[in-house]
DNA sequence: AGGAAATATCTTTCCAGTTAACTAAATGGG
DNA sequence: CCCATTTAGTTAACTGGAAAGATATTTCCT
């Protein structure tokens, strides 16, 4: 099998890059209780509270898994509270950390918005690449991503060595 | 092949996106002669007007080649041009177009750009995947852009109607 | 030709997210 | 035991990009 070309290898990055660009908003749509705002990684953290135990995450953890500065989690956390979808939650062992947890109408939001994202996901993205097809992307996917981390931190090992 | 559960395919969606967040920054090193900001579509910029006749193209199909809003472009476009990579310049046939074309300066960095850019594709894309796997990795992208790009025009064709 | 509709750009306004500075709380080495 | 370091969260200043409106130019229809 050839190498790839130059070219090849950009137009293979950018097609990653405008497969996700253009399928993001199909697979929001509709879900939008929040109003027109709220484009981000909300629904982000509403799942991942969802599959959490009793419903609620530290802030700090919840912002590292969805990539956001701990300043713009602030931000996020207000305005899910501000709608009532989210409340915070002393933690009495470390007084340190603040929960992020999701109130029963934060709950009920994220049960529904989860039902409708994945029904957009059957439609948008595993019809088009078939069962296999999906498993191989996301295979795909996961080995960019560990390959990604671990350059990261060989990275942030160099820089404090 | 069992058909994935609604975990399996919100889980295979969050890998592409956490591919794509994580590996983004590792293609980017090194190519900064813009500063530190300029995080953003300036690059695609570039590569579009590198392969172009003359190294210039309309400003309104920039922007939506690289997905910016008129405005979002306009701000772009000021900024690539006060460091001097860009000019603007009037079209004769049409005087509503104005062409975004690239400087000596422009032309030299989208060549170092290009360069580095690609020699980071190679080690954390081509590598991890490899050349078989980048291809099959291409080709799914396609297959979602595209069927996204359909959803998208039937959606507006039914608005339209 | 004349007017309506479309196109291209710029302007303004708004908002989400980053960085950095700061406080509070916990941890660890001497 | 104490001080230095680290971690959690908030706040403020700034910036990139989106949405909507304004203007100028072209095209299409009659």
């Amino acid at each position: 099998m050839r190498a790839p070309t130059d070219d090849e290898l950009i137009t293979a990055w950018g097609l990653l890059h405008e497969a996700l660009r253009d399928t993001e908003p199909l697979l929001l749509r509709g879900i939008d209780p929040c109003g027109k705002d709220m484009s981000g990684p909300w629904f982000e953290v509403l799942i991942r509270l969802q599959r959490s135990p009793e419903h609620r995450l530290p802030m700090s953890r919840l912002a590292r898994e969805v990539s956001l500065s701990s300043g713009g989690f602030t931000k996020l956390a207000d305005r899910l509270e501000h709608r009532g979808y989210l409340r915070r939650e002393h933690c009495p062992e470390d007084r340190r950390v603040t929960y992020a947890a999701l109130t029963d109408d934060g709950i009920a939001l994220a049960e529904q918005a989860r039902a409708k994202h994945v029904a957009l996901l059957r439609e948008h993205v595993l019809a088009p690449l078939g069962d296999d097809g999906l498993r191989a992307f996301a295979d795909a996917a996961r080995l960019l991503r560990d390959e990604a981390r671990a350059s990261a931190d060989a990275e942030r090992g160099a820089a404090a060595r």
